[in-house]
RNA sequence: UGGGCCGUCGCCAAGCGGUUAAGGCACCGGGUUUUGAUCCCGGCAUUCGGAGGUUCGAAUCCUCCCGGCCCAGCCA
């Protein structure tokens, strides 16, 4: 607990819960609950929602279930129900009861047979087209089905018939009977039950008829005695359903459903049905590649759980649809490597330096700060020798204006180091740079050179103690903030999302790195040790965020 | 006149009839610095989508207008 959690600000729906508590409604206390439907992995828009569930009910000492809204059979396997607990665990939260909407089938055709008796519903033989014709349109009412008037004992009998398997999949729905001029069209008798003869994985071909979100919602809310059922907002239209099925039933608890929009982040999609595509589509590695706004891949990443938190906590939760600029993310996760992750020299694409005043097979061991804020976070050794590396971007033949790095004939600093001085560069016949011959001022460790300023300090790592690693750099998966308004998705696609270094050298105290191990490579940004393919054997970096550059190039 | 919802600084976002209209991100200075990082200090909405109205007083209440989002799955 060395640092803490930014300070929770304020939003409508804190608001709003703090006011029930203090008005003593549901006995004080607070209930919530975070449904995902287990056909694919989370991504950093439920993070907003997790955080939403977990930390209202945190913040009044109350509960948050995980419910697995797994109606649907067809779309949902148990590799995403797995996934998605690691994922909630991950990102640090503990839910009180873990549960699944098929938990409550038993319960649900009761109270479909309820509602039968109570003749607020029927079953439809229509087919599905004639259903939709049937409903009507935006501006135009819907006709009754002409089933809408059988008999309770015709509906009961067909319900249970369908619920025994004597029927195909499509020949009768179960539909509320509401109001089929509504000018809300989920009032529009809507859909209660589907004949689905599937596998399910929990309750395997016990069912042939499947509830649907609408019905199974409210109701899975009510029997976890939930108080505050939060979701996104384009379930608005829903919440008079949400509200009429908990009143003809007459649950003794009723939540209630509180709507905030849904997390917008520029440069990536967070629809389920594209993250999906870009994965079957093989435009990324998987749901786990560090490109994904994914949990598991933004973990991958470097993203730390705590800086997801943060990210939750500062975007707010408000009913404005807004867009989130990717700046925000990178500052929660900068902000917190900045203040944990230890300091290490790596050279992405490496330089040859001589230093030719320096003796044949000359070596010296240098401490270094882990941390230069830091002094807890010890020091480490890092072998100089007579060769070292740098990285070819802090050597310029023709230097842009303001340049404070290595040009011909001017000094420069090896942190930590000695002052260098570019005297001679060698080349290859096509021009390319292969070797700077360098002197060094003996007198410039550990103090300023005397009589001029170097300004310039580079990074660095010792030709023959420096490992060789891969490093992998990472950007916007998307040339476009909003993406979706493509063409196509690889119209989209960024073909620089990722670009994988093979010649990278770190130095040799990263040899000692662990897999989710987070650096700062000096001067370059915050890396941690790939989760998989990371071995001390052969090192493999990802590039999680750079550091702030406010150089004007 | 289909129904529902939303418009406060470039991006988020507090604010709920009396405040000089919080804060964060971004940006722009300046200082410290052996990371062009960090850190520090300063700047950044006489104005709240627009127009009317109510009021001693409006971003906050009312009316109209403008702009945007969602809904016609036997998906969630």
């Amino acid at each position: 607990m060395s640092r803490s959690e930014p300070v929770e600000a304020s939003n409508f729906i804190r608001n709003i819960v703090d006011k029930d508590v203090a008005a003593g409604k549901n006995d004080g206390q607070v209930v919530t609950r975070f449904p995902p439907e287990p056909n694919g992995y989370l991504h950093i828009g439920h993070a907003k929602s997790i955080c939403l569930n977990f930390g209202i009910a945190g913040r009044y000492n109350g509960r948050c279930n995980l419910r697995f809204d797994d109606t649907n059979p067809e779309r949902e396997s148990e590799e995403y129900v797995n996934a998605i607990k690691q994922d909630v665990s991950w990102l640090g939260f503990e839910w009180n009861e873990l549960r699944h909407a098929s938990d409550y089938f038993d319960d649900l055709y009761e109270f479909a047979r309820d509602l039968i008796r109570q003749d607020k519903a029927y079953v439809d033989s229509s087919t599905a087209e004639e259903v939709r014709e049937m409903r009507g349109s935006l501006t135009e009412p819907g006709t009754p089905s002409p089933y809408r008037d059988r008999s309770i004992e015709e509906n009961l009998d067909l319900f249970q018939r369908m619920k025994d398997g004597e029927f195909n999949d499509g020949e009768h729905i179960l539909r509320a009977k509401i109001d089929m001029a509504s000018g809300n069209i989920n009032m529009r008798d809507p859909t209660l039950y589907r004949i689905r003869k599937v596998h399910h994985v929990r309750t395997g071909d016990k069912w042939s008829i499947y509830p649907m979100y609408d019905y199974t919602h409210c109701v899975s809310d009510a029997i976890e005695g939930i108080t505050h059922s939060l979701c996104t907002l384009e379930f608005e239209d829903h919440r008079p359903l949400y509200d009429w099925v908990l009143d003809q039933l007459k649950t003794s608890c009723h939540p209630q459903q509180i709507e905030f929009a849904r997390l917008s982040l520029e440069y990536t999609m967070l629809s389920k049905r594209r993250i999906i595509q870009l994965v079957e589509d093989k435009h990324v590695h998987g749901w786990d590649d560090p490109r994904m706004p994914t949990i598991i891949g933004m973990r991958r990443r470097g993203y730390t759980a705590a800086s997801l938190r943060d990210f939750c906590e500062r975007i707010g939760i408000t009913k404005n649809d807004a867009w989130i600029e990717m700046a925000v993310l990178e500052t929660c996760i900068r902000d917190q490597l900045n203040k944990e992750a230890p300091r290490r020299m790596a050279v992405l694409d490496p330089i040859k330096v001589t230093i030719t005043d320096l003796p044949e097979g000359h070596e010296q061991m240098f401490s270094f700060a882990n941390h230069p804020q830091d002094e807890s976070a010890g020091t480490r050794e890092v072998p100089f020798t007579r060769e070292v590396f740098i990285d070819r971007d802090d050597f310029a033949e023709v230097p842009p204006p303001k340049y404070q790095r290595l040009v011909p004939g001017r000094e420069v600093r090896l942190r930590g180091s000695y002052v260098i001085k570019c005297e001679e560069i060698i080349k290859d016949e096509t021009g390319k740079v292969l070797e700077l011959r360098c002197t060094h001022d003996p007198d410039t460790l550990g103090k300023k050179p005397e009589g001029r300023k170097v300004k310039g300090v580079i990074h660095w790592v010792s030709a023959v103690h420096g490992i060789p690693a891969q490093v992998r750099l990472y950007n916007p998966l998307f040339t476009l903030p909003d993406p979706a308004k493509a063409d196509s998705l690889e119209a989209a696609i960024n073909p620089e999302s990722e670009i994988v270094l093979n010649s990278c050298v770190i130095e040799p105290a990263l040899q000692q790195a662990e897999s989710e191990q987070h650096f700062q490579f000096e001067r370059i940004g915050y890396f941690v040790a790939d989760r998989y393919d990371h071995t001390a054997a052969s090192p493999v970096f990802n590039r999680t965020v750079t550091l702030r550059d406010t150089w004007a190039k």
